[in-house]
DNA sequence: GGCGACTTTGAGTGATCATTCTAATTTGAT
DNA sequence: ATCAAATTAGAATGATCACTCAAAGTCGCC
């Protein structure tokens, strides 16, 4: 990949690799389905990615360094609206995010291990917050209110991209009460 | 199916079934591994089965089956303990539960079908005890809440299911303070 | 405009998928 | 014990999967 029409064409995979998982899921996007979407034949693929599992590896990377700014100092409200707009504004990102969020990626190891590292991220990030906001509280509470507070979250962020009329910032402001 | 064999049979082939979704999702799982999984050879399973796809609506309906007694003068506080006695009794198939309750059953249109009837019926039971408690919310607040209540309560109960350590019933009554 | 590196083409490979079929065996009511 | 019906065995089928490869075409530095 190093002249300008294979990054275009890369470019396209990824594009239509995200949107099939979205979509369909990890399991039922194929190879066939992807390159008929991008507009290519598979050894025009197979040239830039190694696998099936490289691409959709990639994808789901970038869906989740999508995700957060990580801002150090940002408050729990802060990190709450980042994550609605998020979710609002990026639906097919957001909904691959979620699957993987979700199921932990199943089967792919690869997947698997890197939502983990997410997660704990996400956790240390929250639980800053938290304590910024409540010196008080017991290291171990803080993060069991943060995991609850994420997990809450997700599950609204799910039902927010089944259906779009739901209040998903308000109901996330909310939690901030048992959260925080 | 008349004989005592056949039932058994059929038991244990629900059974791999049900656990194999669980372990690896409803698109991974392969007749060739139920059989293995029961005991079987794909002849059996046939003998029993019209398609790999009745054997997982199946699954999947006795999971929504198991999610509530549906009682329909339950207080919220009830309603909640109950999801969560489900979740933490019945791991293996609470686990079905939430992959198909979060994706919707993405591909297969059976499982769509029956998982929103069943997520609609949910939002009637929860929207009563709801109603009960508070007579003067007014009805679209109802049901924006109660929305609201049930996607966090699944993100809780997925988070339940990957961290045993998460202490679900806690966070999940607090959740009704916000709820109600 | 020549040339080596990159990209695309598209038929081909072997593995695995769900499903079918026939013959052999087992069941249980009589 | 007999026998029709139910169950099981297991090879075979055709579709689809991820992936390979050699030849033809394109790109962009010189």
């Amino acid at each position: 990949m190093r002249y300008r029409v294979g990054l275009e064409t890369r470019t396209r995979i990824l594009e239509a690799t995200r949107d099939l998982v979205a979509a369909q899921g990890l399991e039922k996007t194929t190879i066939k389905a992807i390159c008929e979407k991008a507009g290519i034949l598979v050894g025009s693929f197979y040239n830039l990615f190694e696998s099936k599992e490289e691409a959709i590896l990639t994808v789901v990377a970038d869906a989740i360094r999508a995700v957060g700014p990580e801002d150090e100092e940002a408050t729990l409200h802060e990190l709450v609206d980042a994550y609605v707009d998020f979710v609002e504004k990026s639906e097919t990102t957001a909904r691959v995010y979620l699957m993987v969020a979700v199921s932990g990626g199943l089967t792919d190891e690869g997947i698997r291990a890197r939502m983990l590292r997410h997660h704990e991220r996400r956790i240390e990030l929250f639980g800053r917050a938290l304590r910024t906001a409540r010196p008080d509280m017991p290291e171990e509470e803080v993060r069991q209110r943060v995991e609850g507070l994420l997990a809450a979250l997700n599950g609204m962020a799910f039902h927010r991209l089944l259906d779009p009329s739901f209040d998903f910032r308000s109901y996330a402001r909310a939690l901030l009460q048992i959260g925080a």
